[in-house]
DNA sequence: CCGCTGTAAGTAAGTGTTCACTTACCTGTA
DNA sequence: TACAGGTAAGTGAACACTTACTTACAGCGG
Protein backbone atom coordinates (compact mmCIF):
# COMPACT_ATOMS: atom_id res chain seq x y z
CA UNK A 1 0.00 0.00 0.00
CA UNK A 2 2.89 2.32 -0.35
CA UNK A 3 4.31 3.98 -2.96
CA UNK A 4 1.63 4.63 -5.47
CA UNK A 5 2.29 7.48 -6.85
CA UNK A 6 3.97 6.42 -9.85
CA UNK A 7 1.11 4.24 -10.88
CA UNK A 8 -1.89 6.23 -10.20
CA UNK A 9 -0.23 9.32 -12.33
CA UNK A 10 0.37 6.39 -15.61
CA UNK A 11 -3.67 5.29 -14.31
CA UNK A 12 -4.95 8.91 -15.12
CA UNK A 13 -2.63 9.30 -18.13
CA UNK A 14 -4.18 6.69 -20.02
CA UNK A 15 -7.55 7.65 -19.06
CA UNK A 16 -6.72 11.07 -20.16
CA UNK A 17 -5.39 9.64 -23.45
CA UNK A 18 -8.29 7.35 -23.82
CA UNK A 19 -10.87 10.60 -22.87
CA UNK A 20 -9.16 12.69 -25.55
CA UNK A 21 -9.16 9.66 -28.29
CA UNK A 22 -13.00 9.01 -27.72
CA UNK A 23 -13.70 12.61 -28.26
CA UNK A 24 -11.42 12.97 -31.22
CA UNK A 25 -12.34 9.46 -32.91
CA UNK A 26 -15.41 8.27 -31.41
CA UNK A 27 -16.41 5.62 -29.30
CA UNK A 28 -16.66 3.43 -31.59
CA UNK A 29 -13.39 3.57 -33.74
CA UNK A 30 -11.58 4.18 -30.25
CA UNK A 31 -8.75 1.27 -29.99
CA UNK A 32 -6.23 0.17 -27.21
CA UNK A 33 -3.10 0.82 -29.47
CA UNK A 34 -4.36 4.38 -30.40
CA UNK A 35 -4.94 5.15 -26.68
CA UNK A 36 -1.69 3.52 -26.14
CA UNK A 37 0.14 5.61 -28.03
CA UNK A 38 -1.44 8.96 -26.90
CA UNK A 39 -0.75 8.28 -23.29
CA UNK A 40 2.80 7.32 -24.27
CA UNK A 41 2.96 3.62 -22.77
CA UNK A 42 2.81 0.34 -24.58
CA UNK A 43 -0.61 -1.45 -25.25
CA UNK A 44 0.37 -3.84 -22.36
CA UNK A 45 0.89 -1.21 -19.96
CA UNK A 46 -2.80 -0.94 -20.35
CA UNK A 47 -3.66 -3.67 -19.46
CA UNK A 48 -1.38 -3.50 -15.70
CA UNK A 49 -3.73 -1.12 -14.86
CA UNK A 50 -7.16 -1.92 -16.30
CA UNK A 51 -8.91 -5.61 -16.58
CA UNK A 52 -9.87 -4.57 -20.82
CA UNK A 53 -11.31 -2.06 -23.11
CA UNK A 54 -14.60 -2.16 -21.30
CA UNK A 55 -12.87 -1.37 -17.83
CA UNK A 56 -11.21 1.29 -18.81
CA UNK A 57 -14.39 3.06 -20.91
CA UNK A 58 -16.58 2.71 -17.72
CA UNK A 59 -13.83 4.25 -15.88
CA UNK A 60 -13.64 7.70 -18.55
CA UNK A 61 -17.31 7.42 -18.77
CA UNK A 62 -17.98 8.02 -14.80
CA UNK A 63 -15.34 10.67 -14.90
CA UNK A 64 -17.29 12.55 -17.62
CA UNK A 65 -20.47 11.83 -16.28
CA UNK A 66 -19.33 13.05 -12.53
CA UNK A 67 -21.04 16.59 -13.28
CA UNK A 68 -23.80 15.29 -15.14
CA UNK A 69 -25.37 13.39 -11.96
CA UNK A 70 -24.00 15.48 -9.26
CA UNK A 71 -24.70 19.00 -10.64
CA UNK A 72 -27.42 20.03 -8.54
CA UNK A 73 -27.27 18.90 -5.14
CA UNK A 74 -26.13 22.23 -3.79
CA UNK A 75 -29.19 24.10 -5.38
CA UNK A 76 -32.10 23.91 -3.21
CA UNK A 77 -30.68 24.72 0.12
CA UNK A 78 -30.21 28.02 -1.42
CA UNK A 79 -33.87 28.59 -2.50
CA UNK A 80 -34.67 32.17 -1.28
CA UNK A 81 -31.05 33.76 -1.74
CA UNK A 82 -30.86 35.89 -5.10
CA UNK A 83 -33.64 36.25 -7.50
CA UNK A 84 -35.23 33.51 -9.22
CA UNK A 85 -34.34 34.22 -12.47
CA UNK A 86 -30.97 35.21 -11.41
CA UNK A 87 -30.36 31.43 -10.30
CA UNK A 88 -32.15 30.25 -12.94
CA UNK A 89 -30.33 32.31 -15.39
CA UNK A 90 -27.06 30.85 -14.12
CA UNK A 91 -28.63 27.21 -13.84
CA UNK A 92 -29.51 27.48 -17.57
CA UNK A 93 -25.97 28.51 -18.61
CA UNK A 94 -24.30 25.61 -16.44
CA UNK A 95 -26.98 23.03 -17.78
CA UNK A 96 -25.75 23.70 -21.25
CA UNK A 97 -21.84 23.91 -20.00
CA UNK A 98 -22.07 20.42 -18.28
CA UNK A 99 -24.37 19.02 -21.02
CA UNK A 100 -22.86 19.91 -23.64
CA UNK A 101 -19.50 17.80 -21.84
CA UNK A 102 -21.35 14.64 -20.97
CA UNK A 103 -24.36 14.54 -22.91
CA UNK A 104 -22.29 13.55 -25.90
CA UNK A 105 -20.68 10.34 -24.92
CA UNK A 106 -23.57 9.12 -22.49
CA UNK A 107 -25.24 9.57 -25.67
CA UNK A 108 -22.32 7.34 -27.60
CA UNK A 109 -23.37 4.99 -25.09
CA UNK A 110 -27.00 3.83 -27.20
CA UNK A 111 -24.33 2.36 -29.76
CA UNK A 112 -22.94 0.38 -27.15
CA UNK A 113 -25.29 -1.75 -25.16
CA UNK A 114 -23.04 -3.30 -22.93
CA UNK A 115 -21.70 -0.26 -21.81
CA UNK A 116 -24.87 1.03 -21.37
CA UNK A 117 -26.50 -1.46 -18.94
CA UNK A 118 -23.08 -1.75 -16.66
CA UNK A 119 -23.90 1.91 -16.61
CA UNK A 120 -27.05 2.12 -15.43
CA UNK A 121 -26.38 -1.05 -12.72
CA UNK A 122 -24.12 1.57 -10.97
CA UNK A 123 -26.83 4.41 -11.54
CA UNK A 124 -29.29 1.47 -9.73
CA UNK A 125 -26.53 0.63 -7.29
CA UNK A 126 -25.64 4.36 -6.11
CA UNK A 127 -29.40 5.67 -6.59
CA UNK A 128 -27.80 8.40 -8.46
CA UNK A 129 -28.73 9.24 -12.13
CA UNK A 130 -29.76 12.17 -14.32
CA UNK A 131 -33.39 11.98 -13.41
CA UNK A 132 -32.59 13.85 -10.36
CA UNK A 133 -31.98 16.85 -11.35
CA UNK A 134 -35.53 16.94 -12.42
CA UNK A 135 -36.51 16.25 -9.24
CA UNK A 136 -33.99 18.62 -7.00
CA UNK A 137 -35.03 21.85 -9.44
CA UNK A 138 -38.63 21.09 -8.59
CA UNK A 139 -38.05 21.46 -4.84
CA UNK A 140 -35.93 24.10 -5.69
CA UNK A 141 -39.36 25.66 -7.33
CA UNK A 142 -41.79 24.19 -5.18
CA UNK A 143 -39.84 25.88 -2.03
CA UNK A 144 -39.89 29.41 -4.52
CA UNK A 145 -43.73 28.89 -4.70
CA UNK A 146 -43.90 28.87 -1.45
CA UNK A 147 -42.13 31.82 -0.82
CA UNK A 148 -44.43 33.70 -3.01
CA UNK A 149 -41.37 33.74 -5.75
CA UNK A 150 -43.30 31.77 -8.70
CA UNK A 151 -46.70 32.13 -9.89
CA UNK A 152 -49.11 29.59 -7.15
CA UNK A 153 -50.94 28.16 -9.89
CA UNK A 154 -47.44 26.83 -11.46
CA UNK A 155 -46.98 23.00 -11.16
CA UNK A 156 -43.18 22.78 -9.86
CA UNK A 157 -42.16 19.13 -11.30
CA UNK A 158 -43.68 20.45 -15.23
CA UNK A 159 -41.53 23.29 -15.22
CA UNK A 160 -38.43 21.82 -13.77
CA UNK A 161 -39.29 19.16 -16.42
CA UNK A 162 -39.77 22.19 -19.18
CA UNK A 163 -36.33 24.02 -18.13
CA UNK A 164 -34.10 21.01 -18.16
CA UNK A 165 -35.44 19.80 -21.24
CA UNK A 166 -35.25 22.33 -23.01
CA UNK A 167 -30.61 23.17 -21.78
CA UNK A 168 -30.58 19.23 -23.06
CA UNK A 169 -32.32 19.73 -26.51
CA UNK A 170 -30.54 22.53 -27.15
CA UNK A 171 -27.15 20.92 -26.16
CA UNK A 172 -28.19 17.90 -28.66
CA UNK A 173 -28.60 20.19 -31.27
CA UNK A 174 -25.66 22.13 -30.98
CA UNK A 175 -24.02 18.73 -30.62
CA UNK A 176 -25.75 17.15 -33.39
CA UNK A 177 -25.84 19.95 -36.10
CA UNK A 178 -21.71 20.00 -35.48
CA UNK A 179 -20.24 23.77 -36.83
CA UNK A 180 -23.17 24.42 -39.19
CA UNK A 181 -25.31 24.56 -35.80
CA UNK A 182 -24.66 28.32 -35.28
CA UNK A 183 -26.14 29.34 -38.28
CA UNK A 184 -29.19 27.34 -38.24
CA UNK A 185 -30.20 27.65 -34.45
CA UNK A 186 -30.58 31.26 -34.73
CA UNK A 187 -30.43 32.44 -31.10
CA UNK A 188 -26.73 32.54 -29.45
CA UNK A 189 -26.73 30.71 -25.78
CA UNK A 190 -27.15 33.98 -23.51
CA UNK A 191 -30.22 34.75 -25.41
CA UNK A 192 -31.27 31.22 -25.34
CA UNK A 193 -31.71 30.77 -21.66
CA UNK A 194 -33.09 34.75 -21.23
CA UNK A 195 -36.03 33.72 -22.79
CA UNK A 196 -36.04 30.21 -20.80
CA UNK A 197 -36.21 32.07 -17.79
CA UNK A 198 -38.39 34.78 -19.11
CA UNK A 199 -40.97 32.18 -20.26
CA UNK A 200 -41.14 30.90 -16.15
CA UNK A 201 -43.84 31.82 -14.42
CA UNK A 202 -43.40 34.58 -11.94
CA UNK A 203 -46.56 35.48 -9.82
CA UNK A 204 -46.81 39.51 -9.67
CA UNK A 205 -48.63 42.39 -11.76
CA UNK A 206 -48.10 41.53 -15.19
CA UNK A 207 -48.91 38.35 -16.61
CA UNK A 208 -47.21 35.21 -16.06
CA UNK A 209 -45.06 33.22 -18.68
CA UNK A 210 -43.05 35.68 -20.79
CA UNK A 211 -42.90 37.99 -18.08
CA UNK A 212 -39.74 40.63 -19.48
CA UNK A 213 -40.27 38.90 -23.64
CA UNK B 1 -35.68 -1.16 -66.39
CA UNK B 2 -38.08 -3.51 -66.38
CA UNK B 3 -38.53 -6.38 -63.35
CA UNK B 4 -37.11 -4.93 -60.57
CA UNK B 5 -39.69 -6.40 -58.17
CA UNK B 6 -37.35 -9.18 -57.00
CA UNK B 7 -34.59 -6.47 -56.21
CA UNK B 8 -36.27 -4.26 -54.17
CA UNK B 9 -37.70 -6.82 -52.27
CA UNK B 10 -34.45 -8.39 -51.54
CA UNK B 11 -33.10 -4.67 -50.51
CA UNK B 12 -35.78 -3.91 -48.23
CA UNK B 13 -35.30 -7.02 -46.59
CA UNK B 14 -31.69 -6.58 -46.05
CA UNK B 15 -32.70 -2.88 -44.98
CA UNK B 16 -35.21 -4.45 -42.01
CA UNK B 17 -32.47 -6.82 -41.12
CA UNK B 18 -29.86 -4.18 -40.68
CA UNK B 19 -32.68 -2.00 -38.34
CA UNK B 20 -33.42 -4.74 -36.53
CA UNK B 21 -29.55 -5.78 -35.76
CA UNK B 22 -28.66 -2.27 -35.19
CA UNK B 23 -31.73 -2.09 -32.25
CA UNK B 24 -30.92 -5.86 -30.58
CA UNK B 25 -26.80 -5.55 -30.81
CA UNK B 26 -26.28 -1.85 -30.97
CA UNK B 27 -24.86 0.22 -34.27
CA UNK B 28 -21.00 -0.23 -32.73
CA UNK B 29 -21.68 -4.38 -33.05
CA UNK B 30 -23.84 -4.56 -36.33
CA UNK B 31 -21.79 -6.95 -38.81
CA UNK B 32 -22.70 -7.49 -42.43
CA UNK B 33 -22.48 -11.35 -41.37
CA UNK B 34 -25.39 -10.62 -38.98
CA UNK B 35 -27.36 -8.53 -41.04
CA UNK B 36 -26.56 -11.08 -44.01
CA UNK B 37 -27.78 -14.07 -41.64
CA UNK B 38 -30.84 -12.21 -40.67
CA UNK B 39 -31.80 -10.89 -44.01
CA UNK B 40 -31.85 -14.80 -45.11
CA UNK B 41 -28.99 -13.99 -47.75
CA UNK B 42 -25.57 -14.34 -48.12
CA UNK B 43 -22.70 -11.64 -47.05
CA UNK B 44 -22.14 -11.05 -51.09
CA UNK B 45 -25.57 -10.13 -51.78
CA UNK B 46 -25.25 -7.05 -49.68
CA UNK B 47 -22.53 -5.96 -51.75
CA UNK B 48 -24.81 -6.32 -54.80
CA UNK B 49 -27.41 -3.91 -53.09
CA UNK B 50 -24.97 -1.51 -51.25
CA UNK B 51 -21.58 -0.01 -51.65
CA UNK B 52 -20.76 -0.92 -48.35
CA UNK B 53 -21.65 -1.19 -44.71
CA UNK B 54 -21.26 2.85 -44.42
CA UNK B 55 -23.67 3.15 -47.30
CA UNK B 56 -26.39 0.35 -45.54
CA UNK B 57 -26.22 2.29 -42.33
CA UNK B 58 -26.64 5.93 -43.56
CA UNK B 59 -30.07 4.37 -45.48
CA UNK B 60 -31.30 2.56 -42.48
CA UNK B 61 -30.52 6.00 -41.01
CA UNK B 62 -32.66 8.20 -43.45
CA UNK B 63 -35.42 5.36 -42.64
CA UNK B 64 -35.46 5.81 -38.82
CA UNK B 65 -35.01 9.50 -38.91
CA UNK B 66 -37.23 10.46 -41.51
CA UNK B 67 -40.59 11.25 -39.08
CA UNK B 68 -37.53 12.77 -36.86
CA UNK B 69 -37.70 14.90 -39.43
CA UNK B 70 -41.04 15.52 -40.74
CA UNK B 71 -43.27 15.14 -37.79
CA UNK B 72 -44.58 18.73 -37.58
CA UNK B 73 -44.71 20.21 -41.07
CA UNK B 74 -49.00 20.05 -40.73
CA UNK B 75 -49.19 21.81 -38.04
CA UNK B 76 -49.13 25.47 -38.53
CA UNK B 77 -52.13 25.01 -41.16
CA UNK B 78 -54.19 23.75 -38.56
CA UNK B 79 -53.63 26.77 -36.17
CA UNK B 80 -57.52 27.27 -34.77
CA UNK B 81 -59.18 23.93 -35.21
CA UNK B 82 -59.30 22.49 -31.86
CA UNK B 83 -58.57 23.86 -28.65
CA UNK B 84 -54.65 24.83 -28.22
CA UNK B 85 -54.44 21.98 -25.30
CA UNK B 86 -55.77 19.21 -26.45
CA UNK B 87 -53.57 19.64 -30.43
CA UNK B 88 -50.78 20.38 -27.60
CA UNK B 89 -51.43 17.12 -25.84
CA UNK B 90 -52.00 15.43 -29.41
CA UNK B 91 -48.21 16.61 -30.23
CA UNK B 92 -46.60 15.88 -26.73
CA UNK B 93 -47.69 12.18 -27.17
CA UNK B 94 -46.66 11.99 -31.05
CA UNK B 95 -43.46 13.71 -30.16
CA UNK B 96 -42.80 10.99 -27.44
CA UNK B 97 -43.08 8.45 -29.81
CA UNK B 98 -40.83 9.64 -32.45
CA UNK B 99 -38.31 10.71 -30.16
CA UNK B 100 -38.28 7.22 -28.44
CA UNK B 101 -38.20 5.38 -31.94
CA UNK B 102 -36.01 7.81 -33.56
CA UNK B 103 -33.80 9.47 -30.99
CA UNK B 104 -32.25 6.49 -30.01
CA UNK B 105 -30.12 5.92 -33.16
CA UNK B 106 -29.35 9.40 -33.71
CA UNK B 107 -28.13 9.26 -30.44
CA UNK B 108 -25.79 6.52 -31.37
CA UNK B 109 -24.21 8.65 -34.04
CA UNK B 110 -22.03 10.26 -31.77
CA UNK B 111 -20.15 6.97 -31.48
CA UNK B 112 -20.08 7.29 -35.40
CA UNK B 113 -17.97 10.61 -36.44
CA UNK B 114 -18.17 9.58 -39.98
CA UNK B 115 -21.82 8.88 -40.08
CA UNK B 116 -22.48 11.76 -38.30
CA UNK B 117 -20.94 14.21 -40.33
CA UNK B 118 -22.42 12.17 -43.42
CA UNK B 119 -25.58 12.79 -41.62
CA UNK B 120 -25.46 16.59 -41.41
CA UNK B 121 -23.82 16.91 -44.46
CA UNK B 122 -27.46 15.84 -45.85
CA UNK B 123 -28.84 18.13 -43.35
CA UNK B 124 -27.59 20.93 -45.02
CA UNK B 125 -28.40 19.44 -48.92
CA UNK B 126 -31.68 19.23 -48.00
CA UNK B 127 -32.28 22.43 -45.20
CA UNK B 128 -34.17 19.82 -43.36
CA UNK B 129 -33.04 18.97 -40.01
CA UNK B 130 -34.60 18.22 -36.41
CA UNK B 131 -34.35 22.36 -35.18
CA UNK B 132 -37.10 22.98 -37.70
CA UNK B 133 -39.51 21.36 -35.18
CA UNK B 134 -39.05 24.39 -32.98
CA UNK B 135 -40.00 26.74 -35.90
CA UNK B 136 -42.27 25.17 -37.00
CA UNK B 137 -44.16 24.92 -33.53
CA UNK B 138 -43.13 28.47 -32.38
CA UNK B 139 -45.10 29.41 -35.80
CA UNK B 140 -48.31 27.78 -34.24
CA UNK B 141 -47.63 28.57 -30.81
CA UNK B 142 -46.98 32.59 -32.33
CA UNK B 143 -50.85 32.01 -34.85
CA UNK B 144 -52.33 30.88 -31.67
CA UNK B 145 -51.22 33.96 -29.70
CA UNK B 146 -52.82 36.01 -32.27
CA UNK B 147 -56.10 34.44 -32.11
CA UNK B 148 -55.51 34.97 -28.23
CA UNK B 149 -55.71 31.67 -27.18
CA UNK B 150 -51.82 32.02 -26.20
CA UNK B 151 -51.27 34.40 -23.42
CA UNK B 152 -50.31 37.65 -25.66
CA UNK B 153 -47.14 38.10 -23.72
CA UNK B 154 -45.70 34.96 -23.98
CA UNK B 155 -42.67 33.94 -26.02
CA UNK B 156 -43.67 31.37 -28.58
CA UNK B 157 -39.88 30.82 -29.63
CA UNK B 158 -39.00 29.90 -25.82
CA UNK B 159 -42.07 27.86 -25.24
CA UNK B 160 -41.38 25.83 -28.51
CA UNK B 161 -37.79 25.12 -27.23
CA UNK B 162 -39.00 24.41 -23.48
CA UNK B 163 -42.25 21.81 -24.82
CA UNK B 164 -39.90 20.15 -27.58
CA UNK B 165 -37.41 19.61 -25.21
CA UNK B 166 -39.07 18.53 -22.27
CA UNK B 167 -40.13 16.02 -24.57
CA UNK B 168 -37.11 14.89 -25.77
CA UNK B 169 -35.35 14.91 -22.93
CA UNK B 170 -38.02 12.56 -21.50
CA UNK B 171 -37.68 10.16 -24.35
CA UNK B 172 -33.68 10.25 -23.32
CA UNK B 173 -34.29 9.75 -20.32
CA UNK B 174 -36.16 6.83 -20.81
CA UNK B 175 -34.17 5.20 -22.79
CA UNK B 176 -31.37 5.44 -21.04
CA UNK B 177 -32.29 3.98 -17.62
CA UNK B 178 -34.42 1.39 -19.80
CA UNK B 179 -36.57 -0.47 -18.19
CA UNK B 180 -35.99 0.27 -14.30
CA UNK B 181 -36.54 4.05 -15.37
CA UNK B 182 -40.54 3.56 -15.21
CA UNK B 183 -40.31 3.35 -11.74
CA UNK B 184 -37.46 5.93 -11.12
CA UNK B 185 -39.12 8.18 -13.43
CA UNK B 186 -42.29 8.13 -11.21
CA UNK B 187 -44.92 9.50 -14.07
CA UNK B 188 -46.56 7.87 -16.51
CA UNK B 189 -46.82 9.42 -19.75
CA UNK B 190 -50.32 10.82 -20.28
CA UNK B 191 -49.67 12.01 -16.88
CA UNK B 192 -46.26 13.68 -17.97
CA UNK B 193 -47.82 15.35 -21.23
CA UNK B 194 -51.09 16.25 -19.10
CA UNK B 195 -48.89 18.58 -16.96
CA UNK B 196 -46.46 19.89 -19.67
CA UNK B 197 -49.85 21.30 -21.78
CA UNK B 198 -51.28 22.46 -18.15
CA UNK B 199 -48.09 24.60 -17.69
CA UNK B 200 -48.48 26.64 -21.18
CA UNK B 201 -49.47 30.09 -20.73
CA UNK B 202 -53.04 30.81 -21.88
CA UNK B 203 -54.68 33.82 -21.78
CA UNK B 204 -57.70 34.07 -19.66
CA UNK B 205 -59.05 34.39 -16.69
CA UNK B 206 -57.02 32.37 -13.67
CA UNK B 207 -53.64 33.02 -13.69
CA UNK B 208 -51.66 31.17 -16.93
CA UNK B 209 -48.96 28.94 -15.99
CA UNK B 210 -50.35 25.52 -14.60
CA UNK B 211 -53.74 26.59 -15.57
CA UNK B 212 -55.70 23.49 -15.70
CA UNK B 213 -53.74 21.85 -13.45
C1' DC C 1 -40.64 -22.91 -80.87
C1' DC C 2 -35.65 -23.33 -80.73
C1' DG C 3 -31.13 -22.05 -79.27
C1' DC C 4 -28.14 -18.36 -78.25
C1' DT C 5 -26.50 -14.54 -75.45
C1' DG C 6 -26.34 -10.92 -72.00
C1' DT C 7 -27.22 -9.92 -67.56
C1' DA C 8 -29.26 -9.62 -62.85
C1' DA C 9 -29.50 -12.21 -58.53
C1' DG C 10 -27.21 -14.80 -55.56
C1' DT C 11 -23.38 -17.51 -53.20
C1' DA C 12 -19.14 -20.29 -51.15
C1' DA C 13 -14.95 -19.51 -50.03
C1' DG C 14 -11.83 -16.84 -49.51
C1' DT C 15 -8.29 -12.14 -48.52
C1' DG C 16 -5.76 -8.87 -45.98
C1' DT C 17 -6.27 -6.09 -42.07
C1' DT C 18 -7.21 -4.74 -37.59
C1' DC C 19 -8.51 -5.71 -33.21
C1' DA C 20 -8.26 -6.84 -28.02
C1' DC C 21 -5.51 -9.20 -25.44
C1' DT C 22 -1.16 -12.30 -23.90
C1' DT C 23 3.49 -14.02 -23.27
C1' DA C 24 7.99 -13.76 -22.08
C1' DC C 25 11.03 -10.75 -20.86
C1' DC C 26 13.73 -6.50 -18.90
C1' DT C 27 14.81 -3.01 -15.24
C1' DG C 28 15.10 -0.44 -11.05
C1' DT C 29 14.60 -0.62 -6.27
C1' DA C 30 13.21 -1.97 -1.35
C1' DT D 1 15.40 -11.74 -4.03
C1' DA D 2 10.98 -10.31 -4.85
C1' DC D 3 8.11 -7.56 -7.18
C1' DA D 4 6.00 -3.41 -9.40
C1' DG D 5 6.28 -0.99 -13.68
C1' DG D 6 7.01 -1.37 -18.23
C1' DT D 7 7.66 -3.40 -23.10
C1' DA D 8 8.47 -5.93 -27.92
C1' DA D 9 6.55 -9.14 -30.31
C1' DG D 10 3.41 -11.75 -30.91
C1' DT D 11 -1.76 -14.67 -31.27
C1' DG D 12 -6.16 -16.04 -32.69
C1' DA D 13 -10.43 -14.15 -33.83
C1' DA D 14 -13.42 -11.09 -36.13
C1' DC D 15 -14.08 -7.91 -39.45
C1' DA D 16 -15.39 -5.54 -44.09
C1' DC D 17 -15.03 -6.58 -48.40
C1' DT D 18 -13.76 -9.48 -53.01
C1' DT D 19 -13.33 -13.14 -56.37
C1' DA D 20 -14.87 -16.54 -59.17
C1' DC D 21 -18.59 -18.97 -59.78
C1' DT D 22 -23.71 -20.78 -60.61
C1' DT D 23 -28.39 -20.16 -61.78
C1' DA D 24 -32.46 -18.17 -63.92
C1' DC D 25 -34.45 -15.97 -67.32
C1' DA D 26 -35.54 -12.07 -70.74
C1' DG D 27 -34.91 -10.74 -75.44
C1' DC D 28 -34.53 -12.07 -80.01
C1' DG D 29 -33.00 -13.68 -84.76
C1' DG D 30 -34.22 -17.56 -87.36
Amino acid sequence: MTSRGRGEATRERILAAASTVIRERGLAHTTTKEIARVAGYSEATLYKHFTGKEDLFLAVLRIRLAPFIGLMVQLPDQAGSGSVPARLTELGHEMLRVYEESAQLAMALFAEPVLLDRQRELFRQTGAGPQHANTVLADYLRRERERGRIAPTADPVALANLFLGACFYRAFLVAFLGPAGDQLLDHDPDRFVRELVAAMPYPAAGASGAAAG
